[in-house]
DNA sequence: CACGGACTACCGGTATACCGGTACCAACAA
DNA sequence: TTGTTGGTACCGGTATACCGGTAGTCCGTG
């Protein structure tokens, strides 16, 4: 029995490579590919998958949020989460969210195979420049859970559309909500990081990993 | 006469994946990986090479340097850029070190094929979004090539108070100028990057290193 | 059951950003 | 000379952000 895969990047040509990479071998069987969280979900609830390889920092509904919902829906799915970056804050959100597995596009491909072969078996797995980052992190920091759940789900997810610069009437359209509703989300989001513009809210998304540090488009 | 080609790019994953596409082709053979600019350097200098792939965003010598060092040493050498973001800027760059493609990450893999085509007979290839990007810049700007859309000192010194934080009224009592003076270098850089709200210009000052990503407030 | 948290939605108001234009001056280049 | 670029400064107008309050629903917990 061949193990249905579902890749979601934003990068195309990314995910039709790796495709071609995981189709080399016998047991894998790329299904679908999802270029954003959306997509991600509607694939899910139409056929049959094993596991899903979700990159961390898409624009829109990004990979921890994703994996969140996604989760919600299908509880039996196995996730791994790519990154760019051997973030911290980026490993332990996406543990919280549900995610078995946890690999940086630095390492091998190999690393991606061997987290595939663990987590379909119901195991973690964390390639290891990963699992050094989170072990120094559990060693002087013990709540960091606290500070990376100060804000709630949906201001996650108002806090990356505005980092990516969209105003609250797109954000509205987008979260299908009213536009007061985004602006009462924002004022909860600057009163509990203590923040007072859309800079400062940018650079706070950038640095604790709810949006990429790029956005397409420039 | 297969093409020998070597593929650049500080993910290793995605190098992999790149080549397990590219191998598909029956007349592509990828003879190298390079993860940073010294090691293309000295790939380049060891082995018979017709094409490079380049990604832009590699850390130390980044990719417009490395294409630029590369075309002195082997001028014969055909360049193609691998970017994530269709920044303008860096596509002006780029051309400018010499190379004769671009595409972007977020296109299907058959655009990098078209690229490579294009560039084996010396031909130019811009992909779509990116082309795009740059005609939209020549509608303002009939002069691209010579660092038209450098920024100046006195809006770089600008940018980097507005992406921390700081309104134009602030911003003018620390120059010793105008309110207006400052709202006159906000519009001009807004215009020169074609970007048209903080969050974005926050996001290019610390994509561009004029401002660091993290700060004291965060 | 009552309570709080999360999400939703509206009201009003002020501050600031954003967009267009014009203008003067100094330094420098064609 | 004339033209160009960078820096300075102001005008008017609209859009959006930012700040304060109130209030309904739903849902999980004590």
């Amino acid at each position: 029995m061949k193990l249905n895969i579902v890749l979601a990047d934003d990068h195309q040509m990314f995910r039709h490579a790796l495709r071609a990479l995981l189709e080399k071998e016998p047991n894998l069987n790329v299904v679908a590919e999802a270029a954003d969280g959306e997509a991600l979900l509607r694939i899910i609830g139409e056929q049959a998958v094993d596991i899903v390889c979700i990159d961390i920092g898409m624009p829109g509904m990004n990979g921890i949020e994703a994996t969140r919902r996604l989760l919600a829906l299908r509880p039996d799915i196995r996730v791994i989460g790519l990154s760019a970056y051997a973030d911290r804050q980026f490993v332990i959100d996406l543990l919280n969210a549900g995610a078995l597995g946890y690999v940086t596009k630095a390492e091998a491909s190999e690393e991606l195979l061997r987290a595939i072969h663990h987590v379909q078996q119901g195991r973690t797995y964390l390639c290891p420049d990963v699992s050094g980052a989170v072990a120094s992190a559990l060693r002087f920091d013990t709540d960091l859970r606290a500070s990376a759940h100060q804000l709630t789900a949906r201001e996650r997810q108002v806090l990356q559309l505005i980092a990516e610069g969209h105003t609250s009437a797109r954000i509205a359209e987008r979260l299908h909500i009213a536009a007061s509703t985004v602006e009462v989300h924002r004022r909860n989001i600057m009163r509990k990081l203590g923040l007072h513009n859309v800079a400062e809210l940018t650079r706070y998304a950038i640095h604790s990993g709810i949006s990429p540090v790029v956005d397409e488009g420039l």
